[in-house]
DNA sequence: GAGTTTGAAACT
DNA sequence: CAGTTTCAAACTC
């Protein structure tokens, strides 16, 4: 079924909510996408010309306004969760749509205890020797274990269409993570056309947690690492509602195996689930994001001075470790099993993954071997750029890239982190996020010595800003400096936005201001 | 297992 | 935005 279908399809059911659906589809596709951030970014385009063509005229309803704390303190019966959402009903409505076809939550119970057996088994097998991906999909987004097991399902298939547009197709290009051949695709959609939703496989509404890939399967479970797979919360009094928690945190649901009281981290809650995350997500979009990002470009992330150590992952933020000497676990870099780096805060790093000294971040001599390869990888590449930059100069009647890549191409074009302990992060934020040009402004602006307010985690993705990210809803989420004690969300509030924007027609200055990142690996220069 | 330490998250 | 409080994990005994 393809995307005009499930709009169809869409308004038929929820006429009259249809506006307020979609936009709310939208949203949940910002802030709730999985891994694939591509085909999101596509569906959000898709959705939000289609919003305009269904929807004119139907007036748009405000998002709930979550009560701060309403989860954890504004209900006396703990017991009675749903009590305490302010717009339960809107929000439920709004969600019903979506969670028919994407994310759902809203199982019958005896589904939910076979999920939390599910979940349990998966983890237990994992504790006897099995790798899975199911338990715990660390990354921004929604509850994946459960999107995984909801996958298994009946009524998803919003994510199924995501993945028959060949445009999505195309994104995938750029990825090194395996995917289906279009052919496959192609081939599903047929299927999909013609057969019950039910019947939409589980591969396609992830690829990236497709089960039947056992490697796959096998090497996210390696990502995961040790005790990040399976998580098992102790919490008290945060309810399972925050960050404190885990497996909140890690966006996935309690299991029994936690030893939580009060939890609100169940399928049993899951509005109350949904209505903090986006609370907590309006505040940091980032917030469920990994903290440690993992990528041979977050060499970037840092500014020059982090590029004269290339480093193959950072601490999204950085810590600020004052006692630890980022020696325990204790520090979040540590912890991560990264380095530190300028963006952290901390005192006496003694990091042994590479310390910060200074603004200079140290790595340790094994895993600098462990990066020389992948630099010298990024390095050919960047001087291949540069060179295809440099006729792009000189030729100024092409404005387009000498090699015309599909529109998302560009955006998600690194993964190679995703061989190592992470799932890739939700690269929705990094379209949306224009990091990268701002930061490629900041290059030229800013003091070498100055943090700068680079995400890290949009840092390495973008090298041309689609055009409806910047126009989409999803571009207005506030920026929040990395340097405070939140995380740094895209920044397109900032003063230097609107010159991107402006510039960002142009790919040749984009492209050109991304090489002071290296400035050391051409000697001509 | 209880108590302490620690730093992130949340709050003011 | 900085200071403070809360929280739960990490750590120690």
């Amino acid at each position: 079924m393809g995307l005009e279908k499930m709009l169809d399809v869409r308004e038929a059911n929820d006429t009259p909510n249809c506006g307020r659906l979609i936009s709310d589809a939208t949203e949940l596709l910002v802030f709730r996408s999985p891994n694939d951030s591509e085909a999101f970014r596509c569906l959000v385009d898709k959705i939000s010309s289609s919003e305009r063509r269904f929807c004119a005229g139907v007036k748009s309803t405000k998002r709930p306004d979550i009560n701060k704390d309403v989860p954890a303190n504004g209900s006396s019966n703990e017991n009675e969760p749903s009590a305490v959402l302010p717009n339960e009903s809107v929000f439920s409505l709004n969600r019903g749509g979506m969670r028919r076809r994407c994310l759902d939550f809203e199982m019958p119970g005896k589904r939910k205890k076979e999920i939390a057996d599910d979940q349990q088994s998966v983890c237990d097998n994992k504790e006897a020797g099995e790798s899975s991906s199911s338990c715990v999909v660390p990354g921004i987004g929604l509850h994946l274990n459960s999107v995984a097991l909801s996958a298994r399902d009946s009524n998803i298939n919003v994510v199924h269409d995501y993945s028959i547009s060949g445009e999505i197709q195309k994104s995938f290009s750029g990825s090194t993570t395996p995917i289906q051949s279009q052919d496959t695709v192609q081939e599903t959609s047929d299927q999909a056309e013609n057969e019950p939703v039910e019947e939409v496989p589980r591969a396609l509404v992830f690829p990236e947690l497709n089960s039947g890939s056992l490697k796959k399967k096998k090497r996210v479970s390696e990502q995961a690492g040790e005790g990040e797979s399976c998580k098992r919360c102790n919490c008290k009094k945060s309810k399972c509602l925050k960050l404190y928690c885990e497996c909140f945190a890690a966006g996935v649901y309690c299991i029994e195996p936690c030893s939580c009281i009060d939890c609100f981290n169940k399928p049993i809650h899951e509005e109350t689930v949904l209505a903090t995350r986006k609370q907590i997500e309006s505040r940091n979009p980032l917030a469920f994001a990994p903290k440690v990002i993992r990528s041979a470009d977050s060499i970037m992330e840092a500014g020059d001075d982090a590029s004269k150590t290339p480093a193959s992952a950072r601490h999204k933020r950085g810590c600020n470790c004052k006692k630890s000497n980022c020696l325990k676990k204790y520090c979040e870099c540590y912890q991560g099993g990264v380095g530190c780096s300028i963006n952290c805060r901390c005192e006496g790093c003694k990091n042994v993954y590479g310390r910060k000294e200074g603004s200079l971040l140290v790595i340790m001599e094994s895993k600098q071997e462990e990066d020389q390869e992948t630099y010298e990888k990024r390095r050919a590449k960047i001087q291949h750029k540069i060179e295809v930059s440099r006729e792009v100069e000189q030729n100024p009647s092409s404005d387009q890239p000498s090699t015309p890549l599909p529109p998302y191409r560009h955006l998600v074009v690194h993964q190679p982190f995703l061989s190592k302990n992470r799932l890739p992060p939700t690269q929705f934020f990094i379209g949306m996020g224009s990091s990268s040009f701002r930061k490629q402004d900041s290059d030229l602006t800013q003091s070498h010595n100055e943090k700068k307010p680079i995400d890290p985690v949009t840092e390495d993705k973008t090298e041309i800003m689609p055009e409806i990210l910047l126009n989409s809803p999803i571009a207005n989420i506030k920026a929040i400096s990395p340097n405070s004690k939140r995380v740094s969300p895209p920044q397109l509030g900032s003063s230097e936005s609107g010159s991107n924007l402006r510039r960002r027609g142009n790919g040749r200055k984009l492209i050109l201001r991304s090489i002071p990142a290296f400035p050391s690996l051409n000697p001509n220069q």
